[in-house]
RNA sequence: GCCCCCAUAGCUCAGGGGAUAGAGCAUCGGUUUCCUAAACCGUGUGCGCAGGUUCGAAUCCUGCUGGGGGCACCA
């Protein structure tokens, strides 16, 4: 039995309560909640529903939790039902209602805590959007992690997501990088406000390979081959370095190609159409300041340039003409200034920002190796890069140890505590988990133990010790972890999940012997727990791919 | 000055209004003739301060203190 067919369980018998003339009419529409409780002690489950109750029916929560433990008790699967502290009451299940769940996970098998709670909601989901000047650092790699489990979440729970990679392609930092790959390649002093770092060089030589004629074109040749072939080769790296991360996009959005489209002149009328653009003192504005934003923004300068703001504004409107119904946007906490405005900019297009527009604030990651903390300067070239973080820890682990907090929380990471101890990562310990439920099932196979299709039925009732049962209430309660993940857009969730299931997972190995004696025939019970960890790994490698992270079949 | 985030064990952090606030690391000790010991078991004077909301607050609200970040016709 899941907590949500037990759920609708004790919503019958309120039903019949009401029925009976018990509670009144009104009682109907409270939503009951049924929880683990923290004490084993207290029972398989636990619901508030008659302290919930206890106003509309005027009674004391006591006593309406008295009538409906009665009723309880006329549910079959229902072994135990007492009344407790202020007025909880606490379930316990026949057992076989309770390892029934083993099996209905693995008929479910990968779809296993799938939902369609989001009711196919299309979802664009914005994140890192790095300038295309330089590698992706440390910063950016949180967002890779996150944004993409967010997604991978959001999708689980029913959502129709894109992930989406916006390319600040146009604008002055793109011409500064072009002169700083410029001046790498002709031996200039670095320009005013240029980038450093050995990165550039490295672009400038490839560049010169590749035009073996470099030396002789104009400057402004130079420095257009510079702009386009830099472009080119930054962003590959960049593409390259997240698909070794394991984030794929769906669309990588140009902003240059966005104007070449006429997209912002497009945007522009729209705006203009819902009246809440002005001019004054040669530039354009839009009126933000109706919707709650400090001050209005220029669109277009007073020298006819369109601001990055005017960008903005087009890809917010282009995103709903494609489509969207939300439209995420995962920020670093130094732009948390931008959520007024992008609400306006909604606004201003006619939306109800509280529907389309969903920015999520990520506090900034702060690195330190040993006792000193390493400053970020992309232009000085002082970085730890995405790569950097992969190559000294692996994929799995850095996605892993980004994703495993919240993220509006500052997350500080010592490179050298990650380096160093990297086996007391909890990934591993979820990983580990999975890699010995595999390992167990390979050996029960080598053996020849045909415990899915053999002699022995699966008789859940033998399911009857405490870490078993402890086990079995975890994996039941695994979907609502991606639902409430999904919800609360909190990916991080489920990892804390699977390290507290994983830990029942390990109690239960040690308390519980899974496979026969080399020498003995297969028991029920032993059909019944390799049930039980199959179950297990099921979910383990269902929230391992919510997440990114690989499952070992080996460690 | 205005805005956002944060404050929980020695350290890094979990904890969607519920019962005795939890993990990991660190410390010290224990467990394997038996399925993966990357495991398990034991070891703790902790919710920044003050009010409020209610049957009940680490959780929600207000104020205060302390820390981080942000406030451009920049990108």
């Amino acid at each position: 039995m899941t907590p949500e067919e037990l759920a609708s369980a004790i919503q019958g018998q309120v039903a019949a309560a009401v029925q009976a003339g018990v509670l009144p009419q009104s009682c109907m529409a409270t939503q009951v909640s049924v929880e683990r409780p923290k004490n084993r002690e207290h029972g398989d489950w636990a619901t508030n529903i008659a302290m919930v109750l206890a106003k509309s029916a005027a009674k004391p929560p006591r006593e309406v939790a008295q009538d409906l433990t009665t009723r309880l008790l006329t549910i079959p699967e229902i072994t135990k039902a007492e009344i407790a502290g202020p007025g909880f009451i606490n379930i316990t299940l026949d057992s076989a209602a309770t390892g029934l769940i083993a099996i209905s996970i693995i008929q479910s098998g990968s779809n296993y805590g799938k939902s369609n709670q989001l009711n196919g909601e299309t979802i664009n989901v914005e994140f890192i959007s790095a300038n295309p000047t330089g590698p992706l650092h440390l910063g950016h790699t949180r967002w890779a992690a996150v944004g993409d489990a967010m997604a991978r979440v959001l999708a689980a729970a029913g959502g129709k997501v894109s992930r989406e990679f916006y390319i600040n392609d146009r604008g002055v930092q793109m011409q500064k990088f072009a002169a700083s790959i410029h001046a790498a390649a002709t031996g200039l002093p670095v320009p005013e406000d240029g980038y450093l770092g050995e990165y550039i060089t490295d672009l400038a030589n490839q560049i010169k390979a590749k035009a073996p004629n470099f030396e002789s074109l104009t400057p402004e040749d130079q420095l257009s081959i510079c702009l386009e072939q830099g472009y080119a080769l930054q962003l590959a790296i960049q593409q390259e370095s997240l698909i070794e991360f394991g984030t794929v996009f769906d669309t990588w959005y140009s902003e240059a190609k966005m104007h070449a489209d006429n997209k912002v002149v497009h945007a522009l009328e729209v705006l203009e159409k819902h009246g809440h653009v002005d001019r004054k003192d040669g530039a354009i504005w839009l009126r933000t300041t109706d919707f709650g934003d400090d001050k209005d923004r220029v669109l277009v300068k007073s020298d006819g340039e369109y601001t990055y703001f005017a960008s903005d504004c087009a890809y917010y409107i282009d995103k709903r003409e494609r489509g969207f119904d939300r439209c995420f946007y995962l920020l670093g906490a130094d732009h948390h200034g931008y959520v007024n405005r992008l609400r306006a900019v909604a606004a201003c297009a006619g939306d109800n920002p509280d529907k389309s527009i969903e920015v999520l604030i990520g506090q900034l990651v702060k690195i330190m190796r040993g006792d000193q903390e390493v400053k970020l300067s992309k232009r000085a070239g002082d970085l730890i890069l995405l790569t950097d973080l992969v190559a000294e820890v692996g994929v799995d682990a850095a996605r892993y140890s980004l994703i495993r907090y919240p993220v509006d929380t500052p997350l500080t990471l010592d490179l050298d505590l990650l380096v160093s101890r990297t086996n007391d990562n909890p990934v591993y310990y979820v990983q580990y988990a999975h890699a010995r439920i595999s390992a167990l099932l390979r050996t029960a196979s080598e053996l020849g133990h045909d415990w899915q299709n053999g002699n022995l039925e699966f008789d859940p009732g033998l399911l009857v010790t405490e870490s078993e049962a402890i086990l079995l209430g975890k994996l039941a309660g695994y979907p609502r972890i991606v639902g409430s993940a999904a919800e609360l857009r909190e990916p991080h969730r489920v990892a804390r999940y699977l390290e507290d299931l994983a830990n029942s997972y390990h109690k239960f190995y040690d308390a519980c012997r899974v496979l026969p004696a080399a020498t003995e025939e297969l028991t029920s019970l032993n059909v019944a727990r390799l049930h039980v960890c199959a179950a297990t790994r099921i979910v383990i490698s269902n929230g391992l791919d919510l997440l990114g992270v690989s499952a070992p079949q080996r460690m």
